[in-house]
DNA sequence: AACGATGTTTCATATAGTGAAACGCAGGTG
DNA sequence: CACCTGCGTTTCACTATATGAAACATCGTT
């Protein structure tokens, strides 16, 4: 049966985690008395969690806390976690619940670079493709990004850029732009008014890591007609919701 | 007998350590035959240990791999952990190996703290204290922790700093901390070269956290009859090592 | 010194976990 | 299309492992 219990198993990981939620580490009774469990077979779990090191028991006051080797083994699977692989389902459901077309993107020097996309069968043909590169400036990925960047940084990329108007809604000064990216970090999202394709709006937010960093955005993009203004902070929430969970699966730790 | 085995338990490690080391899943087969277990016991282990979210399962190929419940857990415990606690056993290891003080010290704003500090029975009493603060700029842990900031924090740090002289070898400019910051960023240690306190000479390492982030700094200091010049580079080889050990512990992750 | 609580160890016993066997399924081949 | 192979899944008789009651060791408190 699929969900057949292990019994050992599953005690030993009830301990495991009752002491992830404990500051200040519990003793052999304590956690028997938390858990229902004989303290005895306590002992016996216990002693053989810290043999591979993954529950420490400090010998001072005898109590047992979460050992280095939970992290190791989280380290190896965070470093070898592909983004896009982690993404893709999140990015379906998003296109499922908005109908429009999805991109994951990454900053590369200035410009931003598409590295998956995401489309229902019967949504509007976007013209991004993997791989495209678009303007930093008038996306609503690119304010994302930029939104991530240290000041000095920021002010390195905003300083290079060209400013190219692509539409008549196309922010077309580095103050512009500021206030843009400011905006982002206050909202937690980014919106491209038209800014790059007449007709095409888009909204986006920021994909961290475990180091706390963006590493990417995640976006939704659509005819203005069904990207509606009125529509912007119901979509936002959907974006931001997924780019959390992207987050999650990418090691984020909630401060 | 502290050492017994929970057969169970350290089946079901044996198979999540082999999934935290392979890239790209493993089948119910392949496990069992790299762990000489049968096919039906590995089948079990899965179940249960995907019931419970410490292993995924790809349903497009029957593959299995870590899951994101070890992220959690490993999450739980790197957010409580307490620096201080952490780099203790440590620091003492450290103060046994090179016979002086051991500190450990944070950036306050443009100043360092101590906020903990080491020493033997029979070493010379160091007028350091925990609490005190010292200046950044004639302090070897001072560049340390100046070398974790960004460049444009770092320039902000140095604009506001008074390079009051202390003793004759006091850096009194910016560029020449600069240059010091700079060495640290591409040896992994600093040195105090009798620039805080004649006759004293100091060693530090970078501590890292899982962000990636410097977070304090720990250092050796003493006589300079002792820290000899012709011992940098030995102590300084200690010196890092115990930074990288405390760094691991609050669970950086190694490039 | 006595007591109480906790941690540790032992060992008889019950049951949880095992693995052999069988079955289901998917992909490859002729 | 039929057959074969390999893998995943399920069943169940059996036994080896894990359990917990009891005893012992240790430590802190009175």
């Amino acid at each position: 049966m699929a969900d057949q219990k292990v019994q050992t198993l599953d005690r030993a990981f009830d301990v495991i985690e009752l002491l992830a939620t404990s500051k200040d580490g519990l003793g052999v009774t304590e956690i028997g008395q938390q858990l229902g469990l004989h303290k005895s077979t306590v002992h016996r779990l216990l002693n053989a969690l810290s043999n591979r090191g993954y529950i420490e028991k400090n010998p001072r006051n005898n109590t047992y806390k979460i050992g280095l080797r939970f992290v190791e083994i989280s380290g190896l699977f965070l470093k070898q976690l592909e983004l896009k692989t982690e993404a893709l389902p999140f990015m379906r459901r998003l296109a499922e619940i908005v109908g429009q077309p999805v991109h994951l993107a990454i900053l590369d020097g200035n410009e931003v670079i598409y590295i998956e996309k995401v489309e229902l069968v019967n949504t509007i043909r976007m013209y991004s493709q993997i791989g495209r590169r678009v303007p930093v400036h008038c996306s609503a990925i690119g304010k994302t990004l930029l939104s991530g960047l240290s000041s000095e940084r920021l002010q390195e990329v905003l300083g290079k850029l060209q400013y190219e108007p692509f539409t008549p809604n196309t922010l077309c000064s580095q103050e512009q732009l500021l206030a843009a990216v400011q905006h982002v970090i206050k909202t937690g999202w980014a919106l491209d008014n038209e800014e790059h394709e007449p007709g095409i709006r888009c909204i986006a937010a920021p994909v961290y890591d475990y180091t706390g960093k963006v590493i990417a955005a995640v976006s939704v993009s659509g005819d203005k007609r069904i990207i509606h203004p009125e529509r912007d902070e119901e979509i936002a929430a959907h974006v931001v919701r997924t780019a959390q969970e992207i987050s999650k699966r990418m090691g984020y730790i909630d401060k």
